[in-house]
DNA sequence: ACCTGAACACCGTTCAAGT
DNA sequence: ACCTGAACACCGTTCAAGT
């Protein structure tokens, strides 16, 4: 079955391999898990250079070939690396709303929440977003991934307009809006070091979020 | 996709190239300048992965060796590339800046420069400030080209503060900020599609972008 | 089904030459 | 100096098997 709908997503570590298959050929139970952990792995290592289909077979103990069994190519398996990111970026911050009543703190907390994980691994956020998946379209699990990543942000944004904490106007338009702005300071910890250099002088990325933080709310307007 | 495969378009270098060298044994009286242009070509159409010595070799019509004399490796060539896109980013900031005397709106067209290239060119945009080239400052053409673009920023924001367009503080920090945003925006052209397949449907690039300024100008609080 | 080795056309990089 | 071919250790991908 090659259908990428179901990568099974949800396997952190299922102990329910086969013990008494020593005598046969097979070197896995879970080979596609083997060989996802030793992307993930060569990936935070080396970059996306580094996660090549023969370097993960190697790792995971089996042949140049075997990993054709499970990714139609190298697309695929970077692919499905970005799906897993997406997926972690969206449990993330839905623990992260979930951890604010009030939905200005949550939508906050998302952004860091957001900005920590760019910053922790910034080859997977490249992954997520970036264009070593040509296009995304053609893999269901990125895609499903990162919608439910930004319905918790719609969703956070919703409720604060319920509660008279957000202006009113499209949900879509607001959440679009502030995605963007959190995307691009994410953007800024991954990107070249022009900016980031300067910023460390000034506090590292706490520095420049709150940099950034303050040119919105100023603007560029002399006070008035 | 719109670049047809030129072989020699015009030389904007100095044409002080020796021609009594016709009866040598070289192929090229600028090797460096053609290894440049089948490069970038290369990255145009294929993205950076389609970016190698011995591909640039070929376009060039020398052998796959021959780049060594003028790259020390892959990555020199992409940095080459990259510092040549930073240069001809500042131009385009400079000249943007020297056409409009009112420093808020040279901000502006500054800006639109910005987010222009980024989204007419991503491949490239993402050489510039990626991590496609590992350590930056290891590359000195790189690293100044950068710098000088930031200049054009840091003196618009000065020369707006001298005339009272701008409000007061470290110039330092205003360009920092106004940068960091200005990138964020630029960085949401050339990254996944979630965000952008939504953007499309309410006018693009500009309809992002003035969400953005909206979400900027307006912030999430209620109107009161 | 799952895994294997062999094979092909590519890489980056180094070496020893050729002019 | 500048360019060349040969060689090495890697790739992704396909094929024909093996169990």
């Amino acid at each position: 079955m090659r259908s990428p709908p179901r990568p099974a997503p949800r396997t952190p570590r299922t102990p329910r391999r086969p013990l008494a298959k020593k005598e046969g050929s097979f070197h896995h139970g879970d080979l596609e898990w083997a060989l996802l952990e030793a992307a993930s792995h060569l990936l935070e290592k080396e970059g996306p250079i580094g996660v090549g289909l023969r370097a993960a077979a190697r790792l995971a103990g089996v042949s140049h070939n075997a990993p054709y069994r499970h990714f139609k190519n190298r697309e695929s398996i970077l692919a499905a690396l970005a799906a897993r990111g997406l997926g972690e970026l969206g449990d993330r911050m839905a623990k992260a709303a979930r951890g604010h009543g009030d939905a200005r703190q949550a939508l906050v907390a998302i952004a860091e929440t957001y900005v920590s994980m760019a910053s922790e691994r910034p080859f997977l956020f490249r992954l997520m977003f970036g264009q070593e998946v040509a296009d995304k379209d053609r893999y269901p699990a990125v895609r499903e991934a990162g919608l439910r990543a930004y319905q918790v942000l719609l969703d956070t944004i919703a409720e604060g307009q319920r509660s008279g904490l957000i202006r009113d106007g499209s949900p879509e338009e607001l959440a679009l809006g502030h995605w963007a702005i959190v995307h691009g300071v994410a953007s800024l910890h991954v990107d070249g070091r022009m900016l980031e250099e300067r910023a460390r002088e000034r506090g590292g990325a706490q520095g420049l979020a709150r940099l950034v933080s303050e040119q919105i709310r100023l603007g560029l307007e002399p006070r008035r």
